[in-house]
This record gives structure tokens, C-alpha cells and sequence, in this order.
DNA sequence: ATACGATCTGTAGTCGCTACAGGATCAAGG
DNA sequence: CCTTGATCCTGTAGCGACTACAGATCGTAT
């Protein structure tokens, strides 16, 4: 039960201070005990809490899906539906931008390809970019 | 040379009004002059010039990369290299969100699937997310 | 002349942080 | 015990790229 400091925590998890007491304020992580002089004080399960919360942030899960899922895992474990509901439309999300980010490497790499080739009309990605039909 | 309004500008280009005034505000497109009591009126060089930002944006450039697009594109159309040189670096940007989001997609997947077997020992998804290790 | 829609400016909100400023607190050394 | 220096505190403002008002004015059709 080695108490942490915030700073420690920051070390630990890879989270900045900042971000650590703005996760606070907006409801992804508990408001921890303050010492008599008012400095946070955690403890090991802040740590994995912190880390749970990161790791949905690097995958991309907003913070009211985070807020959702930590709301469901809560003592029963029964509601891995909803929690899976919540993957389930987030693989949805990140396919869509895979999608999206495709097309669009698509369409530069080829306008580009284009650019170095010797001979120079004008500039191929202004030529694209001036195409308005879509 | 039909008169333009900034409403008209924004049905035909499918920018916000709104966005059209910010897009002013920020120098992505140039001010137009103004009516005796103070609207902007626009022509149809100002449609294709607020087209050719809309599609940079929609593809991901940056205001900072827009506005240095506009600038190299102006009378002399010579300085090819330096905007192929942009849009290879955006290129970069873009390969490099696909390979992230790939690797959340596969991962997301992966879990979600565990989720629907018949067999439910725990919540997969919130397993996967307290995983630490990475 | 007047009503009504479109436009005007300016400010504030969004999301997810990050970066201060100006203090207070804590732990270690003298 | 006292000072130093690192860490911590709160609160506010900034980023990018818009979006959404509020409250006023303009333009035009009847």
C-alpha cells in the first residue's frame, strides 16, 4: 500500500500530470484521498485504473464511451453485452476511418506518382485538388 | 458574373456558412468586397476557390498546409516540387493513421469475437483493456 | 411600409487535452 | 528548526477546426 504521488503515478502510467487531474475533473478516474496539506495521494489500484483508462483512450474509444464502459464494469460483470456493444461500435467507427484514410491514400500516392514523372504539365495534386467533381 | 451570396456560396460548395466566415477569418479564403449595407458578394471564381479547400480538408490537410498549398499555387505554377513535397508528407501522416487504426481494428476485432462464443468467462473486452502489458 | 428571411459581428461552446501563472506543500540537508 | 528546491495545488487560457448561438442590421417581396 505504498502511497504514490502524482507524479509517480505520471512515471508509472505514461500519463501526463495534466492529464491526470484533468481525467479527474471530467469523471475517468476517482477523486483520490488528499493529504492534510491537500496533495493527492494514490495507491496501486489508481495505477491499473489510470492504465485501463489510457489504453481505451489509445484505442480510440471517446471519453463518454470510456465513462460508459467503466460505468458497466463495475462489481457485477454481468453486462459484457453492453460492454461489447460499445467495441462493437467502435470497431465500426475505426473500419469507417480505415475507409476513409484507404481512399484518400489512394488518390494522393497516385497523384503524386504522377508528379514525379518527367514531363511537368502543371502540378498534379493542384490539378486534383481543383477537380470539383467528386 | 451573377452575384453570389454567401448563402448561395454555401448550398453550392456544401460549406457552412459559417465555415465560409471562418474560413475568411483564418486566410483560407480571400475577402470578398461587400454590399452598400455590409454582405459579402461573391462570384464564381470564389466558388471553385472555396471548393479547392473544402476538398484539401476533406482529404486532411492542414489549415497550415492549405494555406501554404494556396500560396505556392498562385501565378506561377513552377513550384510543383515544393507542393508535391506537402503532399508527400501528408501521404506519410495518412500511411502512418492507417497503420495505427489497422492495428486497433485488429485487435478490437479479435476481442469482440472472443466476446461472442458461446463461452463467457469474463467481460474479453475489459480483459483486453486490462491488460497492461503492451 | 412592413414583414420576413438572410446576413452581419462577436462571443462561447465542442473534444481532448496541454501549458502556463502564481501560490502552497513536502522532504532533505544544514 | 529552518531553508531550499522540487513537487504539488487551483484556475485559467490556448490548441485545431470548426459549430452554434445572440442580438442587430440588411434586402426584398408584397
Amino acid at each position: 500500500m505504498a502511497d504514490i504521488t502524482i507524479g509517480e503515478l505520471s512515471r508509472r502510467s505514461g500519463v501526463n500530470v495534466e492529464t491526470i487531474r484533468y481525467f479527474e475533473k471530467v469523471g475517468l478516474i476517482e477523486k483520490p484521498p488528499r493529504t492534510e496539506g491537500g496533495h493527492r495521494v494514490y495507491g496501486e489500484r489508481n495505477v491499473r485504473a489510470l492504465g485501463f483508462v489510457k489504453r481505451a483512450r489509445e484505442l480510440g474509444f471517446t471519453q463518454d464511451e470510456v465513462r460508459a464502459i467503466l460505468k458497466l464494469g463495475g462489481p457485477d460483470t454481468a453486462c459484457c453485452d453492453q460492454v461489447r456493444e460499445i467495441a462493437v461500435h467502435h470497431l465500426g467507427q475505426v473500419r469507417g476511418k480505415i475507409a476513409d484514410l484507404a481512399r484518400i491514400e489512394r488518390l494522393l500516392s497516385t497523384t503524386v506518382e504522377r508528379c514525379s514523372g518527367g514531363h511537368v504539365p502543371q502540378c498534379p495534386v493542384i490539378d486534383m485538388l481543383e477537380e470539383t467533381v467528386r
